[in-house]
DNA sequence: AAGTATTCCTACCGACACGCTATGATTTTA
DNA sequence: TAAAATCATAGCGTGTCGGTAGGAATACTT
């Protein structure tokens, strides 16, 4: 059950606009380098969830990235799906037909259960609460967040 | 978060072997049959089982595998750890030292939750369950268990 | 004693995803 | 016009997955 480092890199990346929301918006250079990760490798990352449009845009000089909507408004689940796919461990979870044994097999329900679980957690935390989070643990004293 | 070929034919064989317990053993001919996957890939992955003492072997004519304890004493937790590994999503939750941003960093709390909650699951569902959903599901028409 | 059914052991292999690196084109602002 | 940024695409080494293959060792049955 490893997470990729595209979803762990993409979401602290959300979190860095998170910061910044409403007003700031990041370049992927500063994200990659107060994160101390590749800046080429998270351009993509950052691309996909661009293209999900959880983020938007701006090119050219000063430009950079910045959330497309409240950081209330979205949930690492949001996030997951776009970076990493979907929750669901068997296919037999989603697809009615993926599976002929389903109706047979004791297992799918607990694959069913798992997936419920796991979506609930990615639900229940938002953006929002991730930047708290990081407010929280850096505390007053950097608010330039240079960590 | 997809599971592996590897626990779900497990996690099947493993209850193959349930609903013989505690008197009968099993061969992995018979297990592949019934579950329509390769005879050889399962021989591997039910040899993991017993190098981690799940279950124990019995060989040559009449031969087979049989549960190591009863089937009560067997989560799909243990399960999963012999043949996936760690439910831990990230390093950062289990090793103290795997990341120097541990302090800061928002996600990693949510890491944790993610693996406690699925660590949750996969405790809560012993074999024992997974032998009596089976039963139920395959009904009392067919106690010879052909399907 | 022989044959047979089983576990056990190890090697190999193709396909694919991951985690990048690299190169350049395009757009926008200063 | 130069610089800073996004955008697009190609490539590449490494590892894991999901098997296949071939045989050796062991134990039961006849």
């Amino acid at each position: 059950m490893k997470l990729s480092t595209r979803v762990r890199y993409g979401a602290r990346a959300m979190v860095d606009l998170g910061v910044a929301f409403p007003d700031g918006t990041v370049s992927v250079r500063d994200i990659a380098q107060r994160e101390g990760v590749s800046a080429k490798y998270l351009e993509q990352i950052v691309s996909r969830l661009k293209a999900a449009g959880l983020i938007v845009a701006h090119r050219g000089v000063q430009g950079g990235y910045s959330l497309a909507r409240p950081p209330a408004s979205i949930s690492l689940n949001d996030i997951y799906h776009v970076l990493e796919g979907d929750t669901a461990p068997t296919d037999c979870v989603d697809e009615p037909g993926a599976c002929p044994m389903k109706n047979v097999c004791p297992t799918r329900d607990t694959w069913v259960e798992l997936k419920e679980s796991i979506e609930n957690v990615l639900q229940n935390t938002s953006l929002q609460d991730l930047v708290e989070r990081k407010g929280q643990k850096v505390g007053p004293h950097c608010l330039m967040y240079h960590i």
